[in-house]
This record gives structure tokens, sequence and C-alpha cells, in this order.
DNA sequence: GCCGTTTTCGGCCCGACTGTTTTCAGTCG
């Protein structure tokens, strides 16, 4: 079973949880978050490039000691401190830690106390009275204790991110109610909301206001609000009827840049920014840039920057990978946006599972200004989508020819969503596929062979005479399925070799390509397509989420295959030897 | 455990809120 980043960065926080409930060197314990952090958000599997024999890349926080430890995860699948850590201590007390209000500390003091090493135990214990006589603890935090073991059982097994079109409706809601309180300025959501991540986990909001205004009152009486988790002067958390936490900040217009650029994080670019200023003597926290008392910087997010010596970076891009030496050295890239997409390659139709007319698609496309846009219909081994076979296909290639005849302000290329089958090779023969413009594979079914035979899998369908783009790469779901197992390194220089692009998705649930696999996509000079694959009208407006993907992956014009006009479109995809 | 145009040793991001406390530790973001 090869192991992923994430895996990698499981051990490493699994690591530090145990050390920290050991109460060993707060910098080594760091050291090791850091390191799972940097880990899962790299964009290259690192495992998979051991495997091929290529050099571990070097990363910012990973010194000799980690870089090994990745090696031995990599070659024998695990890691020899983390199964003497877990000999030496209960095997399940890290999963004591995901009680909110219980952090290491209390976790090894309930354990000293009580024997205490299990959820079923804490939760004995609880129920027992015995918690709030063990020193340091209390009834109210006995009572916390139960409450949250509650929630965590109500809520086992339930996606713990949001997808960001539910979360917009309740953000943009809590911003205009936000809004019409009395003394309110402004009102902004930062966390990783405003940095375009595929998921919502919580909401961060930051607001300024004239004195004595009733904000945060009116915050915690707001209707859909379920539970008060903290209320103060200038922060209050709460937790909606849906499950959304929301944090509330109040700061003065002073502060404002500063608070925003740090309540919009991420948390590790805000390390390295805060470790520049302490190299240059300056202090950054959420009121301001300091240099000691005096305070130099802080009314905008550009002031901050400019205090360290950086031009303005992205929130998209504010994921310490590698933005801030791209800033440093002027060369952040110029990321794409929506008005760059000049088609749409990845549309279905009515004559699958679409639910909109050829002409229907085409006149929406066309109002949202984009000059071309592919019918890529289900291939027939996709039934329950209602797939189309040869005849089918040629009928709709002489319905497009005939709509092109006609139409003006939009081209429409002939093109088929046709599945990959289990041993690689496509639905449809090569005679069909030639006639079309465009052709896109995909798999729909057995997603989750083993890593290898998914990946000779993929890499068969790439070889295929007349593929053009491979669709929804990984296959994930947000919050149903996870992305298949593959060694995308491999498939990306397949890919590059035979001038194949790869999709990102952009409809919300899919989002695949995700953010780092854009990145990586980039470094391999991969083009990506990004694309609605829209199912009626309104769903063009996917695309919107595509981009913001596409710039948290660091995706500029020329990395992506739509943003071509229709000629030099027809020439690339022309290219494949 | 990492890191270095001040350093290969001695630092390591910073503040709000809560609960159990008589001045602060723990947790969280």
């Amino acid at each position: 079973m090869p192991l992923h980043n994430a895996d990698i960065a499981a051990i490493f926080d699994e690591i530090a949880d145990l050390l920290e409930i050991r109460d060993d060197n707060p910098f080594r314990i760091r050291a090791y978050r850091n390191a799972a952090r940097t880990v899962g958000g790299c964009g290259r599997e690192l495992t998979s490039l051991i495997d091929t024999g290529s050099a571990l890349p070097k990363l910012p926080g990973i010194g000799p000691d980690l870089s090994a430890k990745i090696r031995e995860i990599a070659t024998i699948g695990h890691c020899a401190l983390l199964d003497a850590l877990r000999k030496q201590m209960p095997p399940a007390i890290t999963e004591l830690l995901k009680v909110p209000g219980l952090g290491p500390k209390r976790v090894q003091a309930l354990n000293r106390a009580l024997g205490v090493s299990t959820l079923a135990q804490l939760d004995a214990a609880a129920h027992a009275g015995q918690i709030h006589d063990v020193p340091g603890f209390g009834l109210k935090t006995e009572q916390h204790i139960l409450d949250a073991l509650g929630t965590l059982a109500a809520h086992a097994g339930q996606a713990a991110r949001m997808q960001r079109p539910l979360a917009a409706r309740y953000a943009e809601a809590l911003v205009a109610y936000l809004q019409r309180v009395p003394g309110v300025e402004r009102v902004v959501v930062a966390g990783s909301y405003r940095r375009l991540k595929d998921t919502v986990g919580d909401l961060d909001i930051l607001v300024t206001a004239a004195a004595g205004s009733p904000l945060m009152a009116r915050f915690i009486a707001h209707d859909e609000v379920q539970s008060v988790l903290a209320q103060g002067e200038t922060r209050s958390s709460v937790v909606l009827r849906n499950g959304l936490q929301v944090d509330l900040r109040l700061v003065s217009a002073e502060s404002y840049g500063a608070a925003l650029h740090y309540f919009t994080g991420s948390k590790a670019h805000n390390i390295a920014i805060r470790r520049i200023a302490q190299e240059l003597g300056l202090k950054i926290n959420e009121y301001g840039v300091f240099r000691g008392a005096q305070h130099i910087a802080g009314a905008t997010e550009e002031s901050v920057f400019a205090a360290v010596g950086l031009p303005f970076i992205v929130p998209e891009l504010r994921e310490d990978r590698g933005e801030i030496q791209a800033a440093r050295a002027g060369r952040l890239p110029q990321l794409i946006t929506l008005a760059d997409l000049r088609g749409d390659l990845h549309v279905h139709t009515k004559a699958s599972d679409g639910r909109n007319t050829i002409e229907d698609m085409a006149r929406a496309a066309r109002e949202q200004g984009l000059e071309y846009i592919a019918i890529t219909d289900h291939s027939r081994h996709l039934t329950v989508a209602h797939g189309l076979d040869p005849q089918q296909l040629l009928r709709q290639i002489d319905a497009i020819d005939r709509f092109n005849a006609t139409a003006s302000g939009i081209t429409v290329l002939k093109g088929i969503e046709v599945d990959i089958l289990d041993d690689g090779t496509l639905d449809l023969p090569d005679s069909v596929l030639q006639q079309l413009d465009v052709v896109i594979a995909a798999v729909h079914s057995k997603l989750e062979l083993p890593r290898q035979r998914q990946t000779e899998r993929l890499l068969r369908a790439l070889d295929q005479r007349y593929v053009n783009i491979l669709a929804h790469p990984t296959g994930r779901l947000l919050g149903l399925r996870e992305p298949s197992e593959l060694d995308m390194l491999r498939i990306m220089r397949r890919a590059h070799s035979r001038h194949i692009a790869l999709e990102l998705n952009a409809q919300p649930e899919r989002l695949d390509l995700d953010d780092t696999l854009c990145q990586m996509a980039r470094e391999e000079g991969v083009l990506v397509s990004i694309n609605s694959d829209a199912h009626g009208t309104s769903d063009f407006a996917h695309l919107e989420y595509g981009i913001g993907q596409a710039r948290r992956g660091w995706l500029e014009r020329g990395n992506v295959l739509n943003s071509r006009d229709l000629k030099t479109l027809r020439t690339l995809l022309s290219a494949n030897p």
C-alpha cells in the first residue's frame, strides 16, 4: 500500500501529538507539525519521487532527520519513532485530542489521574462525575466534555468541510446581516474562504465598526446561531445550526489590513511572513507591523507586505508553497482569470444526461462571453447516463454541423466524453473518434483499482490515438469519494509527451485536478483544460470555481488550453503524435 | 528538529478567551 503525502503528514502529526502529550521539547513538536503541513501541501507525491529514484526536493522545515524519516516511510511504510511512541503510550490516546477543549496537557492530566486513554473511558469518567475532581478541571469543564462528546458522536462520519457553494450562501447572508448592524463599517470573510479553498471548514469574518456598535450582541443573536462557543469584546465564536463554526473579529480601521492578512492566512504563510519581519527587527501581529512600540503599517494588506519588502500577494497563493520566494524575486505568476477563458470543452446535452439542447447550451455559453464550446456527451458504456452509440454520435455530429452553419457568435465543437474501459482502451472505435474535434477520456467505473493497475489503465488510455483531454483525473467527489490511487507524476509525464491536456473539472463537488495537482501540471508543462462539465445552461457558472482552484494552483493563461483562441486551439487539438 | 548577509548554538509567531484561578495555564486559531 503506497503512502501519499497526506499519509506522511498524518504520521508526523501523530508523532507531534504523542510528543506533546509526553511533554517533549515544544520546538521539536513544532518541527513535526510544520513538516506535516509542508508535506501535506506539497504538490509532488514524495513516495513516488523516491520510488522512481528522484531526489527529494528541498522543502522548508525538512532537514536531514525529517527527510530520512520520509525516506523510511516511503520505503518500509511506517516510522520507527512513531512505532516506539505508540508502545510507550496508550494506543488510542491521541483520539482524546479530537475533543474540543482537550489539549495535550489535559489529556495527560486525565490519563495520570483517572487512567483515561480512550473516548469511551472519557465518556464514562465524565458521566460518573470523576473529572471535576481532577486538579485544573471543574464542573464547567466536565460539562463541556460531555457536550463535546455528544457533538462528536452526532457528527461521526460526516464530511468535516463544506463545499463552497453552500458555505457561500451562509457567508453572504451573514455578511449582509452584519452590514445592517448600526455602526458597522466594513465586513469581509477572511480565512480559507477568501483563499478560495475547495472546501470551507469554518468562516472567519472580520469587521470594522464605530465604538459602541452592538456588533457582538447582534452576531450571537442571529437566527442561525445554535450555540455560542466564546464571546468577548473583540472576538466571538458561534456554531450555526448546520454545524458550521463562525468566528467574528472586530478590529480598528488602522489595523484592518494587518488583521485581514492575519485572518486570511494560511497559517504557514503567516509564520513565514513573520519570520521575515523578525529578521528585519519588526513584529507583526493582527494589529499591525511594529518597530519596537511604533506602529509602522497595518491599515492595508499592501502596507503589511511592503513593510517586509514584498509586493502584494493575492490570497489564493498564500500557502507558503513558494509564493514568498517568488514575490521576493519579482516572479509572482500572472494568474488566470475568468475573463481569460475563451471556451468550455466539456458540455453535455439532452442526448445523454444533460438537461438542455445543443442550441440552449450554445446560447448560454455565448451569454457568458465564450467563443466556443465542445459538446461532449457520454459514450454508450455509461448506460446510466444514456451514453451515445456510434450511430447516435454521428447524428449529433450532423446536428452540430447544421447548427454551426446558421449560428453566429459562437462555435460548437464536436466531441465526446468517452469511457475508459477496465483495460484502458476506449468505449468507441478510432474510426468514430477521428471524426470529432475533441475527445475527452474519462474513468467512470472501477475507481478503486490498486494504484499500479489504475495507473497502467490511465497510461494506456493516454496512448490511444485520438485522446485530447483526460477528464476529472482522480475521480474524487468532495466529502463523498476519495481520489483514485494514482501515480500522477507518471500520468502527467505521459500526458505531456502525448500533448494531452488534463482537465480541471470545475463542478464544485469535483474540482479535479485540485490545486496542488494544478501546480504539478504547471511544473511538468502539461496544459490544463478548465471545464464546467455543464449538464444544464446554468452550470457554466461552475467555471468560476474552477478558476479559483487554477489560481490556487499557480496557473497562468499560458498553462490553460481553453484560454486559446479557436484557431490556436484547433492546432493544439490536432497535435497528438 | 530546523536554521543562519548578525549566529553551527541558541534561538524558534502571537494574542484572545475560558475556567479555575488569586495571577495564570491551557486551548485555539
